[in-house]
DNA sequence: CATCCATGTTGCAACGTTGCATGCCACGTT
DNA sequence: AACGTGGCATGCAACGTTGCAACATGGATG
């Protein structure tokens, strides 16, 4: 093991409480006793204690990020940004995965959070607001993502519903006119895609274009699969489309895939437009027309939230805040 | 915050060392006494305190995973699988990212290893095995993917040679004789690309075929861009390809949309093959050929080295673990 | 009846760190 | 000479947990 205070203090002659104090850099310290004990240091490559150092002061330096899945390319991406600026706050970064349903994120919510991480980044997926503020602990918390907690808890967000409405004015002004969307989630809490479809449908309400349920199709998850699957049984029904607006890039990608197979051209037969540009779709081919979030505004933004709130410890008011976003016209629209 | 023994103890009317019995699980405890116990241990909401713990018993639970860049999709994939098999042997999972330069490399072994964590679990690429194994300290430390530590440490990886080989060997046996390898990294100690290199050169040999330097194409990094403009560089010299083998699946992907941009045919005019089998290629289009490496065993058998490593604190002999891997045939071949 | 054992329960100490209060010294002021 | 002051260093205690050894109790054994 690494060396303790006590050892470096014999070795230097002193106290432990004054190696504590070079250590820390703080209090007052003689030039001479610096150097010394700076030097016993040095030799016994001493390393603070983290576990002491977090039984004492009660601050872990960790701080838990909690996604559904981080094999996903949007939760990936947005991972590697939070840990990059979690690093530059000296925050070191638990990776917890929930699955995107809730048994998971409420487990997460009660039990790693109290004891051993000082703030948690949650990007929720099946938890509703109520689960979400019915939290006894008090451990700072951070969400990401549309599903609000009624203004109870830190927020950081992008305005889905603008961003959406557009995604799909951008197709209409193509001259589409049978804009399908894909992505709708019925069976979860979580309010991102209701949110994308009605900006989607507040689109094709301003453009007089009629909202057609047939259009508005529902996935399981948001993977390539549920893309492609989603496109398929809209090609094989009766409906006519040449367009869709996907609620997110990696089911564009899978419907896209299904459109090539199918003969299709994209954007010619049918123009694609995603969400959350992922570098998968900057390489696909076609290039992916979507909507870019500000990942680097949404990691700096939910971590000075946590650095905020668990600096000030007690009352500080929540945030909500909202990230800005781009459409990004690509090839395949 | 949230409960102590103490508190518990005193609200049942036991001692602190009972009710740390009771909560351990072991040792002896009258079901009685138990059963009041755990009723105030309910009331309570009482959670054991991880700082605690860890500066009582020298283990944090805690295990690092190093990789270049979580963003990545394959690190993201492995990530995923690697939290998950941690969780199940519960360990809490920090993810480090390196950046896949040296100096964060080594600043990691010396760093966050030595005070917090139990054990890493790192995906070199730029260190050398010489700075692997002069490590002062002993943390337990697992090595995933091509660069050895000459046995000194565990190390789970793929055979990186034949499945270069067998690749190779696919494209050849699919009538391409002008194959053309992109991914070769001169300036990094990391010995995967070198591998790979070799595989492809022994596939050409025994098949006959002459190894031309003008077909092995350095990168720089392995994002899709440096497939991209590798091939890129490729098309617009005087040298005729009709296959490609790329030495992931990014490059493969970039590879491709370069091709197709050039109005080649995917395989018509040039084959690809990847490695990696990330999920990107099974959804292109058209799909792609990719060598899979077997990660659910990397993610298992990377733990199990870290658990056995820990649980018998000193010598276990260091393990070198071949997973296996898979030629999969898609439409890019 | 003394002894031994198994079963329960307990107090003490220590893990390495830092907040707090105090001690000590030299120096300058009254 | 007595006093206050500021610079520097130290000892004690506590954070919450668990290993260890010891201590009770009661029943079985010699």
């Amino acid at each position: 093991m690494s060396a303790t205070l006590r050892q470096v203090a014999e070795r230097a002659g002193v106290s432990v409480r004054t190696v504590s104090n070079v250590v820390s850099g703080f209090a007052l310290v003689a030039p001479e006793t610096r150097t010394r004990v700076q030097a016993a240091i040095d030799e016994l490559q001493y390393r603070p204690n983290a576990a002491a150092r977090h039984l004492r002061g009660g601050r872990s330096g960790l701080v838990a990020l909690a996604v559904p899945e981080i094999a996903s390319p949007y939760f990936g991406e947005l991972a590697g940004l939070l840990a990059e600026e979690a690093e530059r706050r000296s925050w070191l970064t638990l990776i917890q995965q929930t699955g995107g349903n809730a048994r998971d994120e409420r487990a997460l919510l009660d039990g790693v959070r109290g004891q051993v991480v000082d703030g948690v980044i949650l990007s929720p997926w099946a938890l509703s607001p109520g689960d979400l503020t019915r939290r006894p602990e008090a451990v700072p918390l951070v969400l990401l993502g549309e599903q609000d907690a009624g203004g109870m808890l830190d927020h950081v967000t992008v305005d889905s519903i603008a961003a959406a409405r557009e995604a799909t004015r951008h197709l209409i002004e193509r001259g589409r006119t049978r804009i399908a969307a894909i992505g709708l989630q019925p069976h979860l809490e979580n309010g991102t895609a209701a949110r994308r479809l009605e900006g989607y449908r507040q689109a094709l309400s301003e453009a007089g274009l009629p909202a057609d349920p047939v259009l508005e199709i529902p996935v399981d998850r948001l993977h390539r699969r549920d893309g492609a699957d989603a496109l398929a049984q809209l090609l094989s029904g009766p409906v006519q489309i040449d367009a869709v607006f996907c609620f997110s890039d990696q089911l564009a990608l899978g419907a896209m895939r299904t459109a090539l197979q199918h003969g299709l051209t994209i954007p010619g037969d049918i123009a694609v437009v995603g969400f959350d540009d992922v570098e998968d779709g900057r390489f696909s081919t076609p290039s992916l027309t979507t909507i870019s979030p500000d990942k680097e505004a949404i990691a700096r933004e939910a971590l000075a939230c946590l650095d905020d709130r668990v600096g000030a410890n007690g009352q500080v008011p929540a945030r909500r805040i909202v990230v800005g976003h781009q459409l990004l016209v690509r090839d395949s629209s």
